[in-house]
DNA sequence: ACTATATGGGAACAAACGTTCCCAAGTCAA
DNA sequence: TTGACTTGGGAACGTTTGTTCCCATATAGT
């Protein structure tokens, strides 16, 4: 058995079962083979290869490749060959957009408010709670007893104003409660 | 030991391993207690719960708890109260954006042709390569040797151009060469 | 003080695990 | 045919696994 398709199996194994396939799982689902002694040397190749990692227990583990995307440049610079594909750097989309999952939440977003923003209605905001808020950043906060999502100015003073990215709205000047609830960390959009 | 902290420490232990870990190394290395009874109690505690699941050879598994994000309605509805809280829905980003991982890429976004469609520079698209792309489609284009993302438009007569998402960039009308290289799936601004 | 009940420690077991080793079968050159 | 070498099957080893059981201790009720 090539060596790419067995990997291909045991990424399915792993979707599948949501963990690593064993030595003998592997000879006997896998490669259907009744070779422990061949099983472990093509798994060994693929260890050597960096495909798989081995814990100290001598389990398998994921590596990156089992999750993550491969990263391009620019759209510009387009796709690139077959051969310069091994090159690409890799990034799962998990570590890159969360911090502190257990303080992540996703939000639709809707209306107009931050159309200049490049944020528009039906939107996902994937938003971090207990952050400290920064100039400049985009916030969820609950003025007055409504939600809403805006810049977060301070301005000369340290007095706080939640401008939105759309001049058709007004710039909320908070009179008694303002508490910043979350702050936007990533804004997806799917197709 | 509460049954919540231990769920944490386990989805520590399945951060920093990657795989789950085994009831005695929930023992020793988690509770820190010495009884193998007392540790399969509180473990099956949380079977029980739905926060862990077990294979059929009773292998822990990591349930959606463990890679998901919590989702809410609208921005406008904030945040529920701890009490509502575990009624969310949850959604892991993978299996929201990600159909097929081999043949996803990621491209950062430079120019401003898009700009009208909510998509800036500095954007990244989550792009998927091999899919047949429909009328209204954002697509990753290889047009007379240059790349390009624009809208996918047929005209009557199945003429195919490509649209920016902005009026002061040119509506492309391919002569000799127009290659769909991938199709664009969806958008991430991370702040 | 004396039971009855609940709790946690830890030994024990069969199955599954990663790893190693030996040997039969196959391959190749001379 | 012979001998050197490679290959794959599979037994065997020690460890780790999930699970169960027994018993000493703690707790509570009378």
């Amino acid at each position: 058995m090539d060596s790419i398709i067995l990997y291909q199996k045991i990424q399915a194994f792993y979707e599948d079962n949501k963990r690593m396939p064993s030595v003998r799982e592997i000879r006997d689902r896998i490669i259907r083979t009744k070779s422990m002694r061949k099983t472990k040397e093509l798994v060994d190749a693929l260890v050597d290869e960096g495909v798989l990692r081995r814990d100290k227990k001598g389990k398998l583990t994921p590596t990156n490749l089992f999750t993550s995307v491969k990263k391009l440049g620019f759209v510009e610079a387009g796709f690139p060959s077959p051969a310069e594909e091994e090159l690409l750097d890799t990034m799962t989309l998990d570590e890159w957009l969360i911090q502190r999952r257990e303080a992540t939440y996703m939000l639709e977003v809707k209306g107009q408010s931050m159309i200049n923003a490049g944020i528009r209605p039906g939107d996902t905001a994937l938003v971090e709670r207990g952050k400290q808020p920064k100039h400049g950043d985009i916030v969820i906060a609950c003025v007055d007893g409504k939600w809403t999502m805006k810049y977060y100015h301070i301005l000369p003073g340290k007095k706080i104003v939640l401008v939105p990215a759309n001049p058709k709205f007004p710039t909320i000047y908070p009179k008694e409660e303002l508490r910043i609830e979350a702050i936007v960390t990533a804004i997806i959009r799917k197709y």
